[in-house]
DNA sequence: GCAAGCTTTGCACACGCTTGCAAAGCGGAC
DNA sequence: GTCCGCTTTGCAAGCGTGTGCAAAGCTTGC
């Protein structure tokens, strides 16, 4: 009872009175038509609801116009932001996105590339997990294109698009300097990606070479309720810090909040705080947090422009790799901005 | 360059000695091989790294395995928890989700619809917006399932799950009575959807049956700096509000922190608040925001039941409709819990 | 050894589309 | 009228699958 009401472009033809080849060209931009074919075609396939089937096409042209976006997370405030303006852009430039969704476990970012494999995507881009380096060779050689965001990984072939964590890093430690702090922390999640750790030794490495130690804590996912805990750990200290850089906004909002409404600490004043990412709830007037901006928009133009690229630069070793700069914003987290 | 390094089904059937459709058995759930040919085909398949042509099986077997998404602002908190429930659990159910962006305008959601209609996708997942009555024929006419999520419809055809908004904005009036408030409030955006309208018409219905009055704003898109322009506005009222129902938790955010911060209202106190949605981040400390929490999980849960239903009960007027309930989550922002 | 029944296998067609190729149509220059 | 060049059109060959059908193979019971 289901199926088989689909409307075929031969239909389309003989309603028109033309050809099957003359329906397939005027859905092909670019294609030799005279403008009466056209016309006619359209009239009938607007009158019978035809639509062009995108899967025969993309088995013919072997290019389906399927990008899977591979991403842990979606519901966490920075990765939706980053989905939403990836399935946007890559809309205007006519893809179209299929989500899929890994969790921690190990092999989850493989079978979502199998998956991608399998329904012949152009492309995928990797938001989270790296994928086994067997894997990305299979999709190398099945001529789908590879985006990595935020994942540092060596292997030539895919794009890669990173920021200047290990910079940001050491600019937020001048930042503290200068507002007064001399007791300076970073908190952290286990997670242990690059950027995560990217930030943690530029803030290191800026504070000390300034002839300060920073105090290193870690602990949980990066999530809000692993920010509370690092508060917990760090404000009991003996020696407690009067500087803290997250390294995500969540986990600030979480440090912001048990400092406050458990410690009775007031912020700015007492302690200054600085998160990565400028989530939306950074800029609440709960939180007012000063955080670095990561360019979403640019991230995802870089990668759909490279995806758009006809024609791949062949001169093999050319191994692609774009670097932003995340832009400090500045807001009420810290003294004296 | 790019394409035809695809391992199709013929090259495994070489390499393993057996007939093309022996292979295409072999992947084909309850097909007849028996156990050494499938062992055969299975290790050439794995030699040579090949992944069944989904493009190809779906135009095959009219059913492409694809569901659409349909929504727009994904980077919103409570959409980005469905998002996230709706992907999973199809995923689970062996189903891949296509995501496709829609805005305010018009015509958007039907454009997406088409989008869907090219890919043949199986169904599609609507949680934004609403379909011309004409795309949806012709949607069902090709076979394709409609979900409706909180979008009040009367068109046959579509699965529609909705909440009892009504009924649950009757019982905050009740808690806000019991808490002694006397001069009621309900915060609404302009966008005018069916289920925010519930909320707003229930609240009165049950405040006016215990002989109350509600004063109702409604100001921009439903989100935190609109629920600060909302605070703006009933907080200088010369009578101010006690309690005050947000229609979303991201009202309830923006209208805390305004009268917090900006007209330094102590809640629940001087004011009670309530919210709807119960996102995250309604239980940080900063806002402890008592709510309605959207069964998210159970949504999607009977949203994928129904899609993976083999046999649609064609007792044609059918009309399949489900009522979930929204539970209270009671927080700190009341008094009295 | 043979018939019957069941499982396994291969053939060939269909799915809806694109596109190279050659034929057809058209207009203009001579 | 003829020839040339250009645009438009139709034919037909694929793209990688699934599956009905009939043949082949195997097992069992006599």
């Amino acid at each position: 009872m289901s199926s088989k009401i689909f409307i075929s472009a031969r239909e389309v033809a003989d309603r028109a009175g033309v050809s099957r080849s003359a329906v397939s060209r005027t859905f092909t931009p670019g294609a030799s038509v005279s403008d009466e074919t056209r016309r006619r075609v359209l009239e009938a396939a607007e009158e019978l609801g035809y639509h062009v089937n995108h899967l025969a096409r993309g088995l013919m042209r072997n290019e389906s116009g399927i990008v899977c976006l591979i991403v842990s997370d979606v519901a966490t405030p920075y990765r939706s932001a980053l989905l939403r303006e990836l399935t946007l852009q890559l809309q205007n430039s006519g893809k179209v996105a299929m989500l899929i969704n890994t969790d921690r476990s190990d092999g989850s970012v493989d079978r979502a590339l199998r998956q991608a494999i399998r329904y012949r995507a152009d492309a995928s881009v990797i938001l989270s997990g790296l994928p086994d380096k067997s894997i990305t060779q299979l999709c190398l050689r099945n001529g789908q294109r590879l985006v990595l965001i935020n994942r540092d990984d060596d292997q030539p072939g895919p794009l890669r698009i990173n920021l200047d964590d290990y910079e940001s890093a050491g600019r937020i430690a001048t930042a503290f300097l200068r507002a007064g702090c001399r007791r300076l922390a970073f908190a952290n999640s286990e997670a242990g990606t690059p950027s995560l750790m990217g930030r943690e030794r530029g803030f290191v490495a800026a504070a000390a070479s300034m002839g300060m130690d920073v105090v290193v804590e870690r602990h949980g996912q990066t999530g809000y309720e692993a920010g509370k805990v690092l508060a917990q750990r760090m404000l009991t200290r003996s020696e407690r810090p009067d500087a803290v850089f997250c390294a995500t906004d969540l986990l600030a909002c979480g440090f912001m909040d048990a400092a406050r409404h458990q410690f009775g600490i007031s912020i700015p004043n007492q302690l200054c705080v600085a998160g990565f990412d400028d989530i939306e709830q950074a800029s609440w007037s709960s939180y007012e947090l000063t955080t670095f901006a990561q360019p979403v928009a640019s991230i995802a133009a870089k990668a759909v422009e490279w995806l758009s690229m006809t024609q791949l630069e062949d001169s093999a070793a050319e191994v692609p790799s774009i670097r932003l700069r995340a832009e400090l914003v500045w807001r009420n987290s810290i003294r004296g901005g």
